[in-house]
DNA sequence: TAACATACATACATGGCTGTACGTAACTCA
DNA sequence: TGAGTTACGTACAGCCATGTATGTATGTTA
């Protein structure tokens, strides 16, 4: 980003930059830069100093372009929301069975990932779990524009019996959607594998268990199961 | 906590409390609340203030039990880490068959994490990811142990034949703690269908692809696939 | 080209949080 | 029972990040 300085101005054709297009550039680039940068630190550790400097600015410019660090997480937000939704969700509607709709948004959501912008989702959720700020309920609100979606595709799955019954359907696609997002983040930067074992984790959320796990008896771990909850 | 004050210099036999007994009461109290505040907010935004207040002390209490907010999140990893290998690792290791192991892992994982201490690893691990901080440090030690265990679990399963050939075992088991891992955590509070949704998110990645699945096309999302690493 | 607006930089004020110094009460042991 | 130690609480100092106010250069329009 050394050169941002001195590219910013310069639109391809050689005219000068008119304030609209030069202004446009700039915002695109300082969201970006915050993108990374939540998706890499969070909402509290995110410095507005770094931000703007690593787009090429100062914060002069950052709060010349957004009133404050919330709008700005928010925009973000908005963005990353948008061209989710371009490059996932547009192919994700063009599926018709439900199982196939499904395994489509594993595999695009982690070749989307593959920009480093896109723990953001989660990274914020995590950060902001059970709080009360205007950041939290905006993600709140993308998850679960997400989440839904799942949701319907489970249950569209269900009704054309290729999804087996099982937990309720709501259970399975956050199950579905956090398995996703856990193993893209684990496999961040280890294309091509990541595509493949993204919508493994995903799918196998939506099978029964198959034939070599099913040895396995249902004995498993079941003390334990309320203790330290009323502890306090 | 509101009680902490009264008991916590009062042993159950009725005796006065000696100071051992108290500083470690102490020490417990502030340990677990920092777990729980490192877990909900993560270490930037962990405030010293509220969880000394939340174990019913102030400041002053935690600064004389550790130096600093450093060590004392090191100590919570390190607590996290020896409760979790206690109550799941233990079992894990009394599993012969290598896919019963890493399912009883990810049962034992989803019931460990029900306490709300659970998501301090993952927590944590986004925080500082690529990061250079002693907590980070920590933090990635433990769960390279966690994937490592799980990638020898893989392997033997191979060998035995009981888990198909695929990608790399390391690229498998981390992708195996990253779904197990969001999912437990999109399902924290869905108990008891936490427990077998993880389990099978987890079963997932080392699963071919059920025939439900196996109708989907290869031909998913193939573009779009370096765009963006290269604009800087 | 002069007046104005926009894009951005610089300098300053404020608040919150950490760490530390110090004070006090409770415990230990001779 | 009194001196020394331990377990805290309280008060203070410094830092860092945000937000704002102000300055400056570039673009725009008459």
């Amino acid at each position: 980003m050394a050169t941002a300085r001195t590219q910013r101005a310069k639109p391809a054709d050689g005219r000068r930059a008119t304030q609209a297009e030069r202004s446009a550039r700039t915002r695109a680039a300082l969201l970006e830069s915050a993108a990374r940068g939540l998706s890499r630190y969070g909402y509290g550790n995110l410095v507005l100093e770094r931000v703007a400097s690593d787009a090429g600015y100062t914060r002069g410019a950052l709060y010349h372009q957004f009133n404050d660090k919330e709008e700005l997480a928010l925009a973000v937000i908005d963005w990353v929301d948008l061209t989710w939704r371009e490059e996932v969700g547009r192919r994700v509607e063009q599926e018709r069975d439900p199982v196939n709709a499904l395994i489509v948004l594993a595999r695009g959501h982690a070749v989307y990932c593959r920009r480093d912008v896109a723990r953001v989702a989660i990274a914020l959720r995590l950060e902001f779990a059970a709080q009360e700020h205007p950041v939290a309920r905006r993600i709140e609100q993308v998850t679960q524009s997400l989440v839904k979606r799942c949701t319907r595709l489970v249950g569209a799955g269900r009704r054309a019996g290729t999804i087996p019954a099982g937990p309720p359907a709501r259970a399975v696609a956050l199950a579905f959607v956090g398995a996703l997002e856990g193993a893209v983040i684990e496999l961040a930067g280890r294309a091509p594998h990541d595509e493949l074992l993204a919508a493994r984790a995903a799918a196998g959320v939506l099978t029964r268990r198959s034939a070599a796990a099913c040895t396995q008896r249902n004995r498993a771990v079941n003390q334990n199961r309320t203790r330290r909850q009323d502890e306090h």
